[in-house]
DNA sequence: AGTTGACAACATAGATACTAATTGTCTAGT
DNA sequence: ACTAGACAATTAGTATCTATGTTGTCAACT
């Protein structure tokens, strides 16, 4: 199946990163529901059909999975989100889509429970988040300076990492206040649409 | 001092409503600290220096003093709002003025117990807010049709209250994030910005 | 229009004790 | 690589009681 025991040296098999993508989808669904506190390790394994004792095999304690979980959430959203960014399509369409990928993917999924998600995610895996942003960040703001959107904010003395910082506001707020995603989306594309108005003569 | 007994015919005396504004006022500050639960009558009563017994006099119970906060507070925030946006100045300071005295000034304002007023302000004061949120969306679509943005936005396809919805989600994001009211100040003045660049030529 | 003091009704906070659930770690087995 | 069953240690929920705080309403007084 896999190497017979998995050391630090010893490379993962794709068949075990599968599987391990598989285990932390699930956990993230769960925590995403009853939040970190009334999510219980019995709860995580069910969800990913697997026993309690094979969910301790993957992850020493709670606080790991739960790092893993959302290391893994992350990096799964700031892929997709840079691979719209290089994707086909005009850039107003790919930086729509790279902030759905980004934050719109998680408008509705959490739970009236989940309030203390933030928290832990905080102090569990707060520089790991801030790191993933600011590659986030970086990716927006690079697609907007070659968008050509820099120069067409210059004489109004507007940088690309200001355009992008203030998306990301935008995103931010609209998450809050957007009861569906399909609503964030809305919003998202209007403030790209704005955002890129100089583009259009 | 005032009329003898005031009935709902009678016009309050200025004197009145100043000091109604005044109870009004200490009663924010109180209900921002702790939130609608744990804030007591007499924590309110002594803040506005005026006994227990006096603030029953003005509001029947606690749920009237809190809707009569609310209200009071929405109406000055939106009186404010207006007389910025009619004020003399650029349009982007009018707006970014506009949108501080809207919800900049809250800003840093609320304690860690206040968790809860949202929830009350909603059950208590929905409507209400509501009402005033949609008076000030209005203004704010006013001025930018009025400076010019919506002409300015027309090849994109932007209407003006589209750039008004645009710019309360950005205000919105920046409100959660802001740590001081001047770090609201500068994402909302850049966000401002933005939004008028197509007036730069 | 306001204060003071007092009041019953109710809600909240703390302490205690008990039960149930959860964690993290075994061993043995497939 | 994983399951099953069992385990002590810790933690979370529940019930009950008590003390204290709070609400809303008095009457008497200025």
């Amino acid at each position: 199946m896999s190497t017979a025991k998995s050391s630090v040296l010893a490379e993962p098999s794709p068949a075990d990163v599968t599987r391990r993508a598989g285990l932390l989808e699930a956990s993230l669904a769960v925590f995403a529901r009853f939040g970190f506190r009334k999510t219980s390790m019995d709860e995580v394994a069910r969800a990913a059909q697997i026993s309690r004792q094979g969910l301790y095999l993957h992850f020493a304690n709670k606080e790991e999975l739960f790092r893993a979980t959302v290391s893994h959430a992350c990096e799964a959203s700031l892929r997709d989100a840079l691979r719209a960014l290089a994707a086909e399509g005009s850039l107003p369409e790919r930086l729509a889509t790279a902030f759905d990928e980004w934050v719109g993917r998680y408008v509705g999924r959490f739970g009236a429970d989940a309030a203390d998600l933030m928290e832990a995610a905080e102090t569990l895996a707060g520089t790991l988040i801030k790191d993933k942003e600011k590659l986030f960040l970086d990716a927006i703001t690079a697609a907007l300076r070659e968008g050509g959107l820099a120069a067409a904010y210059k004489p109004a003395g507007v940088t690309a990492r200001q355009l992008a910082e203030n998306l990301a506001a935008a995103a931010g707020g609209l998450k809050h206040c957007s009861e569906t995603r399909e609503e964030f989306q809305a919003g998202m594309a209007l403030a790209v649409r704005i955002t890129c108005a100089p583009l259009v003569r």
